[in-house]
DNA sequence: ATGGTTGATGGTCAA
């Protein structure tokens, strides 16, 4: 199985990029987050011509919304966190035996204190509500892919700078303990350092905000492919796809890709 | 310390 994720920043707006994505990459199932749309007004046909006729989609106006598009059959659909919150940030969905969990991480603001900033806070409880559900719920033997975008760069190769980030949001200490803890409830695998060694620097993600994103390199690692370890031993590679960031009219991410398999 | 850009939206808000 050939898993990508991507944080697509508007399934609408970049339906052909998607499109190079499938050409390109030739995965089975795809994991999207920020679609940024409705279900009514997910291009569901659109999916379908592309070769995906399994589908499940779970959007809200303008924010968030995860989507999980497939080749292959999916059973078992759900929609199982926060989504009182009417957040869509969380899709789950079997796929040939392996249970699929697209997930979208909260951003958190800009302030790393949750006692001033709500949407820090917010984060953090989700990552703890995750942290809850994986460690009374799930075990090694599982076969379970979490992959999506995590909003949290774990390693110090995963930014440009540790010591200027230490004090941003995606890499403070209480993100990077708090995710730590949720990888190790299971535990789960990093399936992309898995591959590719965590003493080499790889970004997933760089800001708009930047005038030349390729300048200073200036990214982060902020998609994640995470695998039980029933599942390690099927690894067969992984990809983060750099050069989507230069493409016309990009996501602020690139997809990344795991090989897993048969 | 601040600003920088983008997308959905039709105000700003979120990232």
């Amino acid at each position: 199985m050939r898993l990508v994720t991507w944080n697509i920043n508007s399934v609408r707006l970049r339906f052909g990029l998607l499109a190079q994505v499938v050409e390109r990459l030739r995965p089975d199932v795809i994991c999207l987050q920020e679609t940024k749309v409705v279900d009514e007004l997910f291009p569901a046909d659109d999916c379908r011509a592309l070769g995906f006729p399994h589908l499940a989609f779970h959007g809200m106006k303008g924010y968030n919304g995860v989507a999980i598009l497939s080749k292959r059959p999916l059973t078992a659909v759900a929609r199982p966190l926060r989504c009182d919150k009417a957040d869509c940030r969380h899709l789950v969905a079997e796929v040939d035996g392996i249970e699929v969990q697209c997930l979208y991480i909260p951003a958190g603001g800009d302030v790393p204190d949750p006692a001033v900033n709500d949407k820090f806070a917010h984060k953090l409880d989700f990552v703890r509500e995750l942290t809850t559900l994986y460690a009374t719920q799930y075990t090694a033997d599982r076969p379970v892919i979490l992959a999506g975008d995590f909003n949290i760069a774990p390693l110090e190769t995963d930014v440009w700078s540790h010591k200027q980030l230490l004090g941003v949001v995606s890499h403070t200490p209480v993100e990077v303990e708090l995710l730590t803890r949720m990888q190790a409830s299971v535990p789960f695998i990093d399936a992309v350092r898995h591959i590719i060694p965590p003493e080499e620097r790889l970004f997933s993600w760089w800001s708009y905000r930047s005038p030349d994103w390729t300048r200073n390199d200036r990214g982060r690692r902020l998609d994640h492919v995470w695998v039980t370890p029933t599942l390690q031993d099927r690894l067969k590679g992984a990809e983060v796809l750099r050069d989507a960031r230069a493409w016309t009219q990009p996501s602020d991410h690139v997809p990344v890709l795991v090989d897993i398999a048969d």
